[in-house]
DNA sequence: TATATTACTGACTGTTCAGTCATTTACGCA
DNA sequence: TGCGTAAATGACTGAACAGTCAGTAATATA
């Protein structure tokens, strides 16, 4: 009836919606691509408009790239800061805690790819690399650390250091993010993530070491096993 | 005196050694700026050569870049292979061995930077990331889950699924490759890699709960601890 | 020394793509 | 209903760069 209907308008105007389609268009290609061969006609069409109008809301591809970034990962280590502060009871529960709450919400989603994207550009873009450091990783960082202090000054843990502990521990996970985004696909077994992360929780907390009485075995005690040649256990 | 002394000449025939030298020009662009933004003007002057010399020895960018790769890291993994044939004695001190040769020539080597390549570009080049998948990531696996297997069988190691015990021990050695080549330029502290290897070690077979007669302390044993919600311990 | 061969050069081409801007279209408001 | 303005377009520009090739200079051969 109204010949102005809606369908017949070549574009609308949605001043307020555009950023965040353009950004999410442009996470999706820069994951799928990386940087520098996604090019912005294709950022553009994806989110349904000409590349004209991305430059109305981003005045560079840089630029874009920093607001995909901060927008993705401000909010979820935010979070992470949230549990430890809150957390009551023992620390191998809010490690546990934290480990499957990172998976779920970063992992195993569209956001997994943003930890691949700056590892592959940090060096092309070491401002952005700063911030993302700064923002994201040191904050990790000291998130894990402080969960392995309060852990080890509790005689949970064992006390070693904790700096190169911690790195031990995220190590693995974000091993497991880069992995899905880059040779995954040509793996014939195909990693169960629950269970990766399941056998690395034991492995950390419990060893590979059999416990005294667990089997007959030939094995030198550990202790023995971690004072090799370079020895270095302080 | 000799008016055609060598240092006159514009430049000199060395047909043999070009190749292996283009080569090594461009694994430090590669490596220092990635693939796309390394230019082939800039490889061959790194070399001493025009652009048109490297188009006689390598028909294509890609061409070069898969040259590099292979020449990389052929040899190394047949050294580890061949560790693992004419290796004597206890599991542990085979895996030690092969952490700590595979550092030495590998990570703290110009080579280290082919596995960082590798992931960032691999999903852009799928070809040659299979060929790096065949060639080394699946030796380099089968490698660490034969050590770990040899070591469950004698009792040395308590038994577990050797497919992700494998990776769950592989992974902090290339996590911190690749943190090396991308943020560790942020990072305030420096990570000395022989400690971080050696707490690696130490971490995967002692764990981080207390030897029972370690020290009083409040923890549950680590099979509860392993046995959480998802339990999936087969 | 003269000639043939080929390693090497570097200016050139064609393409791709980030970034621009004159024009067109939607829409709030009088 | 028409007018002003802001949103959106898409053809265009210029720079960067992979890949080419006609020509040049080093060296082998006679």
């Amino acid at each position: 009836m109204n010949p102005q209907h809606k369908q017949d308008r070549r574009w609308t105007r949605r001043k307020e919606a555009r950023p965040a389609e353009l950004m999410a268009a442009a996470l999706d290609l820069f994951v799928e691509r990386g940087y520098a061969a996604t090019r912005l006609d294709d950022v553009a069409a994806r989110a349904g408009v000409s590349k004209g109008t991305l430059y109305l809301y981003f005045s560079s591809k840089e630029e874009l790239f920093k607001a995909v970034i901060r927008s993705g990962i401000v909010p979820l280590i935010e979070r992470g800061e949230r549990l430890l502060e809150e957390h009551q009871g023992p620390a191998h529960e809010l490690m546990r805690q934290i480990v499957f709450a990172w998976w779920e919400s970063v992992g195993d989603t569209k956001l997994g790819g943003i930890p691949k994207l700056m590892f592959s550009e940090c060096r092309n873009f070491p401002e952005i690399g700063k911030f993302y450091y700064d923002e994201v990783i040191s904050r990790g960082h000291r998130l894990m650390q402080s969960v392995l202090e309060t852990g080890m000054k509790s005689g949970e843990f064992r006390s070693m250091d904790a700096n190169y502990a911690m790195r031990l521990i995220l190590a693995p996970m974000v091993y497991l993010l880069l992995w899905r985004h880059s040779f995954d696909f040509c793996d014939s077994k195909h990693i169960d993530a629950d269970r990766y992360l399941e056998q690395h929780l034991d492995m950390i907390t419990s060893g590979l070491v059999p416990r005294s009485h667990d089997q007959n075995n030939s094995s030198m005690p550990a202790k023995v096993i971690s004072m090799g040649k370079k020895g270095r256990i302080r």
